[in-house]
DNA sequence: TTGTAAGCGTTATCAT
DNA sequence: ATGATAACGCTTACAA
């Protein structure tokens, strides 16, 4: 037996396949008597609206995409569940795509996604070149889209970002108050313009205190990054006094080797992350890391989003800018 | 301007709209000439099939839809990419569904996806319970699914599991080999056939070994839940020489909670873990686990689900069991 | 090899 | 308040 249609509802009580329709679409007069029995029998036959129908003829589908570049660590996931709790709120379903840090993979679930007629989309860059065109042209054509934690400046659309250099200049001066000096900056990704802020923020707080900048390493986002990075300091016999790494994965590879090595953290070196992952405070030592509202992160992104959806035609871009907070722990302070 | 469809590409080349779909469909005879002019000019104009159409005319999506519990530990993301990688290469798209341990929300899901007519479902239960004529009336009417992870007798489809029994035996008995007695078993969610078979495995090795069986504490798989019956064992002063914990963040939350403590890992108290978790590596000391084979059970989920999509009627529900390692590590050895 | 036209399951505009 | 009917954009017999 194939799916149930609106004629077999319609054909079942001799009424028009409008008049089925207008039962399940509040917007329409239609005799409350009708209407009830409608739905009754559309129960018992079994009948559920095909969306997909409905897609063609509306040219809308109650789905919102979410497409981010990976759930390896629950930054992602913490914001597509603030997101999705709004939307389901709101009726809207949530599709999810990941691009593994892929361009090509972003581009092709952002298509899938926009062919597949979701009402709008909620993306975290995989990169931050190349895409610009893509986006701008998107936008053009009408597609609201919510761009969260990894956005470009050029691509005019809401955008719900975190002051990553604010809380990099509150995190690095947390370290040089603690009397360390010597303290170098694992970056993350490069072209990201939340590394070149946390870069900026490392550098200020220097200036700030009147200290020369400490060395800037190219890194990465992944525990082998600081793996390596670690490896080679030691190696190379540069061990700094402290790092303030780009994000706590980074953070984490690196003080995995060095306690490897027999370093003490934090008395031979001194380690600050980056958004808060769950690994944080189970690490030893605990790690002191900058925590971002990822939860509200997602919820804002969803009502912007919702804003876009409805207002379709007086929207304007706005850029939503969310606060954090620095957790510190063991692997920052010397307890005498 | 919207959409670009078929009818634009005909009219532009003064041919019918069949030619156009033929020459996006190669399973017809078309004139090779025409076929590239046609390709050449739809490229030109910007005309993307539109799949919604595709979908309602040939009622299928070349979509398979992914309905997993919830992301937070890399457990589902790894199998998502191994499933997805294998997709990726036949062509299909990847939707993503989380259900947040609802089964209200993970049968919204299903539905959604199954609405927006995917041509499969891979699915990893929230629950095992009420469910069972759901799932069952699902594939009665045709749908291709394939369980992995957690998954139902009754429920007569394709599963990828994981031998939990056996892992969970291996665990315990290497506590009880490195000399531990007084071991105590955290279990998982109850009602999962995942968590009775990790507990019988524990119960087995005891037997084995000729041991009385130690506690079973019904715990659960978060942090929290770790956490919440570490700090019960250390008020009551019930604590065991070691423990085998139903998952890794159980364990690495019993382990927290246990070191803040003043206790030492394992020279007090000895832990073991399950599910390796990017985690296991890096706590202090790290944690001794059992490692799954994620990608592979992404992989082979997604493989039995193709074979059931190309051969739907000829197809025998078949269950695949995958094999994992216990990596030990610091958490249970106590080093002389 | 190509065109014509019916059909996929809805919604929405007209009439009635 | 309800019914016919033309869309929506595509595939696919059947004809030509």
């Amino acid at each position: 037996m194939k799916h149930v249609t609106i004629k077999d509802v319609a054909k079942k009580l001799n009424v028009s396949i409008s008049t089925v329709s207008r039962a399940f679409n509040d917007k329409y007069d239609i005799n409350e008597e009708t209407k009830k029995l409608i739905l009754k029998t559309a129960k018992e036959l079994g009948y559920r609206p095909n969306p997909i129908a409905r897609k063609l003829s509306q040219q809308r589908s109650f789905n919102i995409g979410i497409v981010v570049p990976e759930f390896s660590t629950n930054f992602f996931p913490e914001v597509m569940l603030g997101a999705q709790q709004i939307l389901h709120e709101k009726g809207y379903q949530v599709l999810i795509m990941q691009s593994n840090y892929s361009w090509e993979i972003e581009r092709k679930n952002v298509e899938t996604l926009v062919d597949n007629m979701v009402d709008g989309l909620i993306v975290s860059l995989t990169s931050e070149i190349d895409n610009n065109e893509y986006y701008t042209s998107l936008l053009k054509s009408d597609i609201p889209i919510v761009f969260f934690n990894r956005a470009v400046d050029e691509i005019k659309a809401s955008k719900v970002l975190f002051d990553d250099y604010k809380w990099a200049l509150f995190a690095t001066e947390h370290l040089i108050v603690q009397g360390y000096n010597d303290i170098v900056h694992l970056t993350g990704t490069i072209n990201l313009t939340l590394t070149k802020n946390r870069q900026r923020g490392f550098e200020d707080a220097h200036k700030k205190h009147k200290r020369p900048v400490g060395k800037i390493i190219s890194c990465g986002f992944k525990m082998e990054d600081g793996e390596r990075i670690a490896q080679k300091m030691i190696d190379n016999n540069t061990i700094p006094r402290a790092i303030f790494a780009a994000n706590d994965s980074c953070a984490i590879g690196a003080m995995t080797v060095f306690k490897k090595h027999g370093y003490q953290i934090p008395n031979d070196i001194a380690i600050v992350g980056f958004t808060e992952s769950s690994l944080a405070k189970h690490t030893a030592p605990s790690l002191t890391s900058v925590e971002q509202p990822t939860h509200d992160i997602g919820q804002t992104a969803a009502k912007l989003l919702l804003d876009q959806i409805n207002n379709k035609g007086i929207f304007v871009p706005q850029t939503i800018i969310l606060n954090g907070r620095l957790n510190i722990r063991e692997s920052s302070v010397i307890i005498k």
